[in-house]
DNA sequence: CGTGAAACATTAGCGGC
DNA sequence: GCCGCTAATGTTTCACG
């Protein structure tokens, strides 16, 4: 499950396509010195494997009037879980917690985390109302959450979705 | 600069691409019931006027081996910059940071923050042994840094490139 | 905004290396 | 196994109503 054996040219392919995600096959096989057929069948074959994940549009935050970044470093509750007793379906914090901030959708990246805080939470919104507004209802109205610290982001220096392809 | 005037059916375009960024223009026009000429316009204008930033394939980090995600906060020195003292060319530290930031391909976020830290790193890479290379050889040899606190994900809980659009 | 037609791209089947 | 050809099908794109 871990690699699928790519090749120098299943690489260069990825490479592309990390950049340019709707680049046209015949564009992509020209690139890479292949006629259209055996590229085509690479790239659905990175597809079905899951080394490409999807293909997607990235929009501009500003020009969406989603002006404020944050980082909310989020602390839960260790004990206890499910609000009935011996509930027979014992959902732990940390599940409700993950469930809730799939369902967030300012939250735009969680990772748990070592360290002193459990998870870290990358929220993008409007402007500080929101962000307030965020934090009292959503997060700190959450049973699972302790204790939250947030830090704002001052600057965009980098973003990308392309991994470094060793 | 802010927004374009965005309608009901350019924010049911953008929710669309956000999630599948290959959708022909037929099928888009389709979902917004539109013909394919004004879809395609519609489109058009939002990747000119920005709002679009453009397309990307996502590819899978463990599938390409790169297993280890790390945060890391930098903090800079705050004086000085250039090495030729009285420099025609003041580059600040935190020019110089952020230049070599974006030429090292294992960061594929940065933010300047408030707090007490001055950046945060999103770092993705193979693994332990590489990921200390990278903090010895590249960010802690960079003469503007002077201290660095990583913490790793344990998990990835979340990860969306689709912004809420209001 | 929608229609239609030309240009272009995708994709399955087959033969060759 | 992996490449490249061909031919049918589907898609994009643009002038015009």
């Amino acid at each position: 499950m871990a690699d699928t054996e790519l090749d120098a040219i299943d690489r260069k392919i990825l490479a592309i396509l990390q950049e340019n995600g709707r680049l046209s096959n015949q564009e992509i096989a020209e690139r890479v010195n292949l006629s259209p057929s055996p590229c085509l069948r690479r790239i659905r074959r990175l597809e079905e494997s899951g080394v490409i994940r999807g293909y997607v549009a990235l929009l501009d935050p500003q020009k969406l009037g989603l002006g404020l970044l944050a980082y909310v470093n989020v602390r839960l509750e260790k004990r206890g879980g499910t609000a009935g007793t011996r509930s027979p379906n014992p959902a732990t914090h940390a599940d409700l917690f993950r469930e809730a901030v799939r369902a967030w959708p300012e939250v735009v990246a969680c990772d748990a985390m070592t360290g002193d805080m459990d998870y870290l939470l990358r929220v993008q919104v409007e402007d500080m109302a929101h962000f307030s507004r965020f934090v009292q209802d959503q997060l700190l109205h959450h049973p699972s959450v302790i204790d939250v610290k947030t830090s704002f982001s001052l600057e965009r220096i980098k973003e990308t979705t392309a991994l470094p392809l060793l």
